[in-house]
DNA sequence: GTCTATACACCGATAGAC
DNA sequence: GTCTATCGGTGTATAGAC
């Protein structure tokens, strides 16, 4: 009687397969758009055929949905990188929160598309991949408690302002900074309307 | 000789079957979603077959494109209907001109999506359709400056602002009013932060 | 001139041989 | 586990019926 291995060399290759793959696909798309992501063309650039697919993912949605899960996963790991770095002040904490997932999402188009549009027709993240998106808000919840904003209608306005900052800056000026130069005082408005401490920087 | 007959007969007709056409892609979209839309179904509901549909506009995209300028350009009579009722009070300005794009926005998903995102794989407005957007967007910068915010910057947070709202409701609370309710509150914020006269609201 | 039938290339997905 | 073959669907091009 031999029992049980400890590692279990086949799903190990297995889930290598399905990174290799979701690897693949994030190239595809941040290389042609999310939306022109096919299964055949994931699986030429590995040597397969695009039905061989369907043994590593459901379907291209549960591909979508592993990648959905990915994003926000990965964006749990900026969060506990800059954790320590949030200043004592809140309009500062404020300011780094926001700066940091602006530019997280304007990184990666695409990435930026399945995280926070609904780009792809039908697709609808399952409870598993929503999980990590989940945490990340209650974070910010829970981090803009703790500068004093308390109220559950203030974080949903703060978080309207900055998708809405995000998303212009997406939508109409691509690359540049048309959008991403008004963060600050975004947050200062915010911050002001909240009557947090410091600043009181108005525009004419 | 008889001379050029004052009515057109050929083109009059070919306009009514154009606005029979995107009258079924508006119903079929608001429906089944606007990504849902096929050309075989938009031709089935008007008796014609798909292929029929290329003698009155040259691809599903320029369908889509046409209903894009419609969408605007009704939108530019709603601007049209309540500029007059437009107050004295910026800050009562303000709030119509918001409440007004709000819910025409949230109003009409299908037809919001394709005004406002990117929904659509592929899909870029012509200069022709996206012409009455132009004026939309023109007319607000004119009625905003008429009311004391004259700076561009100032102008780019309001639309974030606003967008950002639309945003969130329609993805997160469809049907609800979790950030509708927020709109007031967040012209202040922003009325506020401009020094623009009357009202100091605060959140505690 | 309008509309249709046909066809093409592409897609996601499935069945079954090996 | 990977393949080939195929299905039903899409947008679209074109030839021709009436």
């Amino acid at each position: 009687m031999l029992g049980k291995p400890v590692r279990d060399r086949k799903t190990e290759r297995q889930q290598a397969t399905r990174s290799e793959i979701l690897e693949t696909a994030w190239e595809i798309a941040r290389e042609k758009g999310l939306a022109e992501l096919t299964l055949r063309d994931v699986a030429a650039r590995i040597g397969m055929r695009a039905p061989s697919l369907y043994s590593y993912f459901a379907s291209k949605n549960a591909i979508y949905d592993a990648m959905y899960g990915q994003a926000w996963t990965r964006y749990l790991a900026v969060m506990d990188a800059i954790e320590p770095t949030l200043s004592r002040s809140p309009r500062a904490a404020l300011k780094t929160m926001a700066r940091t997932f602006f530019d997280y999402a304007v990184a990666d188009l695409a990435r930026h598309q399945l995280m926070n549009q609904r780009t792809i027709p039908g697709f609808v993240p399952s409870p598993e991949s929503y999980a990590p998106a989940v945490e990340v808000l209650e974070r910010g919840r829970v981090e803009l408690a703790r500068l004093g904003v308390q109220d559950a209608g203030a974080f949903d306005l703060f978080t309207a302002l900055l998708g809405g900052l995000i998303n212009a800056q997406q939508a109409n000026d691509p690359g540049g900074d048309r959008w991403a130069r008004l963060l600050d005082e975004a947050v200062d408005m915010f911050a002001d309307h909240l009557g947090l401490p410091e600043s009181t920087r108005r525009r004419a």
